[in-house]
DNA sequence: CGTTGGATTGGCT
DNA sequence: GCCAATCCAACGC
C-alpha cells in the first residue's frame, strides 16, 4: 500500500486494512495473512499508548505514517500496529487477527500449534505466527524489505462489524474495533465482538 | 530507584 | 471462570 493510504486518521484506516495482506519476508520466506480484525487508537484516547505523549517505547507511533509499531506486553507477547496519521501525530491501528495464507507450516512451527484458526487469531498470536518481534519496531512498510502490506481485496462496508476494543480499561465507549462479519479467523473467546443496537 | 500493571495467552478449576 | 507467566515501560519518590 502507498504511503498516502496510511496518512489518515486511525478510525478511517482501520476498516480499510481489513482484507489486506500483511507480509513478513525477513528470512526470504513469505509469511502472509489476510487481515480480518483491527483496532484504531487515536491521540485523545486514554486507551492509547500515545495518550501521555511521546516516549522511547511509542516513538514509532509519533513518526511518519506507513511504519510498524511493535511493543512487548505481559512479559511474553508482541503486538503489531500500523502507524497512521502525519509525522508527529501519535496514532496507529492494532492488527488483532488474520487468516494465514502463505507459510502455514512455518507459522505452525513458530506457534507450536496445528489448528490454522489458532495461528493468527489474536494480536500476540499474529505476531508469533508471522515472526514479528521488537526488531521490527519502526520498520518501514512502504519502502522496506522486511514487512509490508499488500492490497488484497478491500472488504465492503456492509461486511464489516464494529465493537468495543479488547483488553483496555479506559476509552471503552469507542466502538473502534473492526471485524469482518462471520469470519472464522477473528479472535475468539475473551475477545468476542460485543454487538450493540444499530 | 522501587512499584505497579499491562492493546495477552494458555492451562487448569 | 480464574490465574500464572515474565518483562519492562511509566510513573512516583
Amino acid at each position: 500500500m502507498p504511503r498516502t493510504f496510511y496518512d489518515r486518521v486511525a478510525k478511517e484506516v482501520a476498516p480499510e486494512l481489513l482484507g489486506r495482506i500483511v507480509v513478513h519476508g525477513t528470512d526470504g520466506v513469505r509469511l502472509t495473512a489476510r487481515i480480518v480484525e483491527t483496532e484504531a487508537y487515536a491521540m485523545d484516547d486514554p486507551a492509547s499508548h500515545a495518550f501521555r505523549g511521546p516516549t522511547a517505547r511509542n516513538a514509532a507511533m509519533f513518526g511518519p505514517p506507513g511504519h510498524l509499531y511493535v511493543y512487548f506486553v505481559y512479559g511474553m507477547h508482541f503486538c503489531a500496529n500500523v502507524v497512521v496519521g502525519g509525522d508527529g501525530v501519535g496514532t496507529a491501528v492494532l492488527l488483532r487477527a488474520a487468516e494465514p495464507l502463505e507459510g502455514v507450516g512455518e507459522m505452525s512451527r513458530l506457534r507450536k500449534r496445528e489448528r490454522v484458526r489458532e495461528l493468527c487469531s489474536g494480536p500476540g498470536r499474529l505476531c508469533q505466527a508471522l515472526g514479528i518481534d521488537r526488531s521490527l519496531d519502526g520498520a518501514d512498510l512502504v519502502g522496506g524489505t522486511d514487512v509490508w502490506i499488500e492490497e488484497g481485496s478491500p472488504v465492503p462496508r456492509e461486511e464489516i462489524v464494529t465493537g468495543r476494543r479488547v483488553g483496555i480499561r479506559v476509552g471503552m465507549e469507542r466502538d473502534w474495533r473492526y471485524l469482518i462479519r462471520d469470519d472464522p479467523f477473528v479472535s475468539q473467546g475473551r475477545a468476542r465482538p460485543r454487538p450493540r443496537p444499530s
